[in-house]
DNA sequence: CTCCTCCGAATGAACGTTCATTCAAGGTAG
DNA sequence: CTACCTTGAATGAACGTTCATTCGGAGGAG
């Protein structure tokens, strides 16, 4: 399938990114990793931080399924959101990969213009849990960036880091940020 | 005074990685920056990772000079907690660059060896708090890790994104920090 | 005081390497 | 044969780093 080497692309490069950083992610080096040859990425895209923008949304895309794939809607908004915030921390945890690679983009020059990108997309499952009426109103008046900040990028970042936790740390860890947001 | 060239290329590079990223941190690009020729960074520094790890150690020093330089020892933990993390919010609100700076280089390779250089600084005041006996005592058992990612870390991303904050909505972004961590 | 010498910090052009990107050539399917 | 895809060597720009050279001023000689 041609869409295969898209997606060997886009791999490479998060899977380079995550380990090295982006000087360690070269296109010669992704291309190497994608076990294609150099130009071949440039048959799908026109430029290297099109890759990087690809790669960005399809990993925040995923999350965004893995968060919501079984979440009951029925939960009252306290319970909701635990499930959420753990859905986000498996999903992380078992692809570390997906956590390193979001946060070196959101804290690169990326980040503008991969926030653009991930806008692009209007049906983002956190963005539409944020505007349930019951969450929302559950919720303090700070900005989408700061709930955010306090809510969900914790989870990111533990999962990303690599330290074991117990469930029972997490349920408290997941509890404290709910409580900081509402 | 010779340590000012020094001071100027350190400055120069914290600058540029946090508008433009390692990538539009080049050397020549720093020592443009700072007034000096591209060898005189090479007079003081073996390296560009030596400006970067000397920038980075500068910088969270700094940081934890601001935080604790008008705190209160005889105050109960709680409130020491919240003086110093309002304490960090309001240093790198001052100083954005700082913030980003910090961010920037906590998500890329450097990571580590940024963490080592932290270390040899045995007068780390975060650290110090930490291990006073009254917090300690009150702090649950996490690794200091997820401690520092859960109670400090969104005071410098906050800072860094440069939202507007009210002082009560600080004020409870701090407490519910301490709860996180409590 | 004037002159001359010497020192080492500062300089920036030059070096070798690596990067993102291109494209002519070869391969494959229909 | 045609049409399209894949390849990887070629390209020039940009990178980190080096080093032969410059130059202001400290200090001794007359």
């Amino acid at each position: 399938m041609a869409t295969d080497r898209a997606v060997a692309v886009r791999t490479a490069l998060r899977t380079l990114v995550a380990r090295n950083g982006f000087h360690g992610a070269s296109m010669s080096a992704v291309a190497r990793e994608a076990g294609v040859a150099t130009g071949t990425a440039y048959t799908y895209y026109a430029s290297k931080d099109d890759v990087v923008l690809a790669a960005y949304t399809e990993t925040k895309a995923e999350l965004g399924e893995a968060a919501v794939a079984k979440l009951d809607e029925a939960l009252p908004p306290e319970q909701r959101f635990r499930a959420l915030w753990l859905a986000c921390y498996r999903h992380l945890k078992a692809n570390p990969t997906h956590a390193q690679f979001l946060l070196q983009v959101e804290h690169s020059p990326y980040r503008g213009p991969a926030h653009e990108a991930a806008l692009s997309n209007p049906d983002d499952p956190f963005l539409a849990q944020v505007t349930q009426p019951d969450i929302a109103a559950r919720l303090r008046p700070f900005p989408v960036d700061v709930l955010y900040e306090l809510a969900l990028s914790p989870a990111i970042r533990l999962a990303a880091n690599g330290i074991e936790l117990t469930q029972s740390q997490l349920d408290e860890i997941a509890d404290a940020c709910w409580r900081a947001v509402s």
